[in-house]
Parts: structure tokens; sequence; C-alpha cells
RNA sequence: GAUUUUGUAGCUCAAUUGGAAAGAGCAUUUGCCUACGAAGCAAAGGGUUGAAGGUUCGAGUCCUUCCAAAAUCACCA
């Protein structure tokens, strides 16, 4: 029974009591530090239905309270606000309950319940992965992980775009200027050896537009006409009526990107539970749309091109397969969604990881989906994010102001050595527990970076910021993480006895209050599907802590059971610091 | 032009989803290392929440109209 629990209905008895109105809900928040109390009853949505003035009603409430609960030592009203205050027993009481839960707030899956697939990463493999990439992983991840923990099965999965004009590209180009090179013979990542002959092309494509300019085409008859973009398409043919020498070659060159992505999830500390491929879904969705015909929710035009006509909706009328009957974008996603529930029964929603610019592909999809009547459409969900910025500006690749992913990653470890090695505190590590621990740090830095900001809003990337380590970031987090841990390993005692009867102060009372919320932090993560939810709460996790940690003595402590009992509340603000980044994909080291 | 999203301190972001006097970090200024770790703490200055109306006991949050930025508006993906 948590506190909200207890006071909720208490004064729901109250209520009745005192009024001969039952109320179903109650509105709580946290007082604000100026007034005194721990847990604010907020008065005013009663005023209508009681009637009454919202002063008179908290005090009698407030009376009710104090005197039919133990756990409420003495309350205020100011205004419309009941503040309550809960006696320190009912604290350290709680605190009893939780310290040795060392998943406080994670939910087990419930048995039966419908699964979340979240899909997210879906990159193209004629380009390796950049920054919008890694906020894209870095959220997904995060999410799916987020929902794992309020109780949710979850399903990690991603689509690789393998088909189609882009990666075609490439292949000519390494047929033509490759001299046979391999990720073996160069030592290059595959992603970036296929992503060099993608540039390759383009550079060799634009030389043949300006020469067809020059020769008088216009732009739009150049771009047609150029001998590569023709040979690209033709190759684009070949593939599909499956020249197995094209087929060969696509294979061998896809392989090489996937190694090469493979080494990037790697280094991000991201996963998948299952890969679906745009060479194995393109043609799905076809049989659906005759399903849509005869149904009615589709309509053909006579040059047999097939819509739906979404304006009753306030959205267009949208293409979902083409006249000459092959498949459109929309057409592969309606497949593909059926496609993901045929395979795993018990999704009973999906979570979409894409950017804001296909907001309105989305917002079409499930419109689509939902009109074919499957029963889950109503739990799918577009995690939809903005673009990353830079300083100078967007990234184009064109003008070669792309952040490639692992070069970022590297580049943050590197960061977090220099800073470190200054600060010199890593006396007696190996060369390899340095390496470990600048990659976590790093890492940690870029993470909490990218997700403590709200998904849906563009956010700015300034390189050289994010490798401060000062303030709300990740490595601060980390440090005090690192430092509980020292506090512990210095706590020769026995941290799991119990502890009963002690004067609280004030530190103390407000770190119990914020590891409190921990669950309650998650389950709205979850369903806002907001890690950033999560980044901020630990954030003001921490900074509590160190106020704490800073203003009263732990182990200097003489009284013997409050010495135990803040070493178990380091303990237990050290676990939940843990778990916390945990949900982020963030790694948390015992020394640095 | 239409639709969607965003606009909060000089900069980067919060604000328990409609609650009290809008909070952090960076940058600027001032204290604190012989203490359980100073990657820290304590404190100062910095705001008409883009503008104007409206709803409400109460608005950064909801509605309307402007202004600004971004995304989308293909038989591309």
């Amino acid at each position: 029974m948590t506190l909200h629990h207890t006071l909720t209905t208490h004064i729901q008895k109250a209520v009745l009591e005192l009024f001969n109105i039952s109320i179903e809900k109650v509105e709580f928040q946290a007082t604000r530090k100026e007034f005194e109390g721990d847990i604010t009853m907020v008065v005013f949505p009663l005023v209508k239905a009681l009637k009454g003035n919202p002063v008179e009603i908290g005090n009698q409430i407030g009376n009710y309270l104090v005197a039919n609960l133990n756990e409420v030592s003495k309350f205020n009203v100011v205004g419309g606000f009941l503040n309550i205050v809960i006696s320190d027993a009912f604290y350290v009481e709680f605190f009893n309950t939780i310290k040795n839960n060392e998943t406080f707030g994670f939910v087990a899956p419930k048995e039966g319940e419908k699964a979340v697939m979240v899909e997210y990463s879906s990159p193209n493999t004629n380009k390796p992965l950049h920054l919008g990439h890694i906020r894209n992983n870095l959220l997904g991840y995060s999410v799916a992980e987020i929902l794992k923990a309020s109780g949710k099965k979850v399903y990690k999965t991603q689509i690789i775009n393998d088909r189609g004009i882009h990666i075609c590209k490439s292949m000519l180009a390494w047929q033509k200027f490759g001299n046979g090179q391999t990720p073996a013979s160069t030592g290059l990542k595959g992603d970036k050896l296929v992503g060099n002959f993608y540039v390759e092309f383009d550079k060799q494509y634009k030389k043949e537009i300006s020469e067809l300019i020059a020769q008088g085409k216009t732009e739009d008859e150049a771009k047609k006409l150029a001998p590569s973009i023709l040979e690209a398409q033709q190759m684009l043919l070949d593939w599909e009526n499956g020249k197995p020498e094209v087929i060969e070659l696509w294979k061998t060159m896809n392989q090489w990107v996937y190694d090469g992505f493979a080494q990037t999830y790697k280094n991000l500390g991201v996963d998948f539970d299952s890969y679906y491929y745009e060479s194995n879904t393109y043609l799905l969705g076809k049989e659906v749309v005759q399903f849509g015909l005869e149904k009615g929710i589709f309509e053909k035009d006579p040059d047999g091109s097939v819509w739906i006509d979404l304006t009753a909706d306030g959205l267009d009328r949208k293409i979902v397969l083409r006249s000459d009957g092959t498949a459109v974008y929309m057409t592969q996603d309606i497949g593909t969604a059926i496609q993901r529930v045929k395979d795993f029964p018990d999704v009973g929603g999906m979570v979409y990881t894409v950017g804001n610019e296909q907001d309105y592909h989305f917002k079409v999809l499930f419109l689509i989906l939902k009109k074919l009547g499957f029963d889950w459409a109503d739990s799918l969900y577009h995690l939809s994010y903005g673009m990353v910025e830079l300083p100078s500006g967007k990234m184009k690749s064109r003008e070669g102001t792309v952040v490639d992913a692992d070069d970022l990653m590297a580049e943050m470890t590197t960061t977090a050595q220099t800073i470190s090695e200054e600060l010199g505190k890593l006396d007696g590590y190996s060369e390899e527990e340095k390496a470990v621990l600048f990659k976590t740090i790093g890492l940690g830095a870029l993470k909490y970076y990218m997700l403590k900001v709200d998904p849906k809003k563009q956010m700015m990337f300034n390189p050289e910021e994010s490798v401060d380590f000062a303030g709300n970031t990740g490595p601060f987090i980390q440090y005090t993480y690192a430092r509980i841990q020292s506090i512990l390993r210095k706590a020769d005692f026995d941290t799991s006895i119990s502890i009963s009867g002690l004067e609280l102060h004030e530190k103390e009372k407000e770190l119990i209050k914020q590891v409190q919320l921990f669950p309650e932090v998650i389950q709205n993560a979850a369903e806002n599907h907001s890690p950033a939810l999560i980044a901020n709460y630990t954030y003001d996790l921490v900074k509590e802590f160190n106020s704490f940690y800073q203003q009263v003595s732990i182990l200097g402590e003489e009284n013997h059971d409050k010495k135990v009992f803040r070493v178990q509340l380091s303990k237990s603000v050290g676990n939940t610091i843990k778990n916390a980044f945990q949900l982020l994909g963030i790694e948390v080291p015992e020394r640095m």
C-alpha cells in the first residue's frame, strides 16, 4: 500500500463522513519547499461539489486525517492546498520495506498480457549510421527498456531497407571503381566502404549531369538521362528479376554493411530480437489491398491505381497501390505490420521510432489499419523525434557536415580519457580497465545528453558541450554512483538490518521521497514514451543526494543506527541510479 | 499557400501533464578540499514563458488570432 493509496482512501472516507458525498479522485502533489509538509492535497477540485470554502474544507479533512491516521502527524492549509506532514516513523518503515529490493519500481510482465513490438534504427544499407541514427537508436532502445520495466513484454525489431535504387548505386560504383576492394583488403568497416562507393557514384552522376547540361539539356532532362542513373535503374530491374550476378553482389555488399552495423550497435549498446528486411517485405500488403477493395475501404481509379479517401478524417486521398500494380511505401508498411502480428501472435501494439518528417505517413498508416479493422490498430504509437541540429546548422551529406556515429563515439571516449587523466584519479588501474572506463564515461555522456531532451523536440547537439562532464550530464550522475560504491566498500558492517524509531534529517526525508517516486516515474515514462522523464528524475535524485552527502556525515556519524540507516539510504540511491540508467542504456562504473 | 510540431534566463534544457512565488546546468561573480571522492557543495545576479485576447478558483500548459522556426504536402522511401 503506497502512501498515495492510504491517503486517498482515508480522504474519500473523510469526505463521505463529513459532507456525505463520495469522490473518486484525489489530487496530490509534492509540497513545495517553502511550506511545511511532505505531501499536499489540492482541495480546489472539491470546492464545487462540496460547496464550501477551500480553507475550511482543507481544515476539516486535515483534522480527520490527524485523528484517524498514524502516518499523518500534522497539517496546515494555505489557500486551497492542504499540506500534510507525514511522520518520520512512516518514512523509516516505508524505507525498510524497499531498501533490500534491488529492482524497486520494476514490474514483471504479467502472464498472458499482450506484448509490444518496438521498431527502431531501421537504416538504409548504402550509408553508415550518423548522429540522427544515434538519437533514433538511443530513443528506441530506451523506450523498449522502459516499457519492459513497466511490466510489458517487449520485442525489439528493425526493418532494414536493403533494396532499392540506393544500394544499386553503391553496387554500380563498386563494379566500376572498386578494383575488387573488400572490407578485409582495405581495413575499412563494411558500411563505410559501401558508403564510400555511394559517394563515388554521386560524384560520377553529377559529372555526367553537368556535361549534359553543357550540351544544352535542362537540369531535369540531364538527371534522367545521365548514363549512371540509367545503369542503376537497369540494375534494380535486374535485381527484381533475380539476375544471379546482381543478387550475388547485392548479398555480398549488404553483408559487409550488416557486419559494420553490428559493430556500431555493439558499441552503442543496443540490440534487437528480430530483423525484417525490405527485400522480404516489399511485396507484402498487396493482398490486403485486395481485401480493402472488397470491403469498400479502398477505391480503384480508372488507371488501376488504388486509393483511400481520408478527407472525412481531415486527411488527404492517399495512394496504396500504383497503377502498374506495384507497392508503395504505405502498402509495405501495412503488410509488414500485419506480418509482424502473424510472426508474434502475442503482439498487441507497436511503437515505431521514426523521425518527425514521417508524422503524416504514420497518421495515415494507423488510420488505414484501423479502418481495416485490426484490433491492435488502437495500440500503435509513432515515437516521433525531432531532428538533431549542429551549431553549424543542419547536417548535410553534400557539405560533408554529417557527424558519423562511430567517429562520434570514438571522440567521446577520447575526451573522457583526456578529462579523466587531467583529474588523475585512476591510479592502480590497468590499461584495459581504463579503456573500459573511458568508454563507459564517454558513451554515458553522449547517451544522457541525447536522452534528457524531450523526444519530440528538435534538439541542438553541441559536440563541445556534450563532453562537458559537469552539471546535468551522464558522467556527473555516474560519478555520484561511483562515490556511493566507495562508501559501501568502506562500510564494513551489516547494512541489511532493519532500523526503526529514527528522527529524520530533512535531507534524509527528501531522499526517501525521491526514491519512492521511482515506480511512478517509470510508469509515466512508459505511458509517454519518454526517456527524458527518467533522465531528469535521476538528475534530481543525484542533486538531492549530493546535497545530503556534503551536508551530513555518513560513515562519521556517531549514532550506530543512524550510520547504518544513512549507508542503507546511500545504497538505495545507488540502486535507483543504476536501475534508472539501465533504462537509458547507460552503464554505471564502480569507480571512476 | 495548407497541415503538423516547436517557441521558457545570454546559451542548452526542465517544470510531477491545469496547481502555490517558473527550475537546473553552462557562462559571469563569491565562499568551501587535513572530511565518507571538489567530475562536488553553498550562494548572488540574470524571466512580461514569442505577442494579444479568452476559458478557469488557478494557465508556460487548454481555446482563438497573429509572429517566428522546423517538418510534411510524389504512382520516393
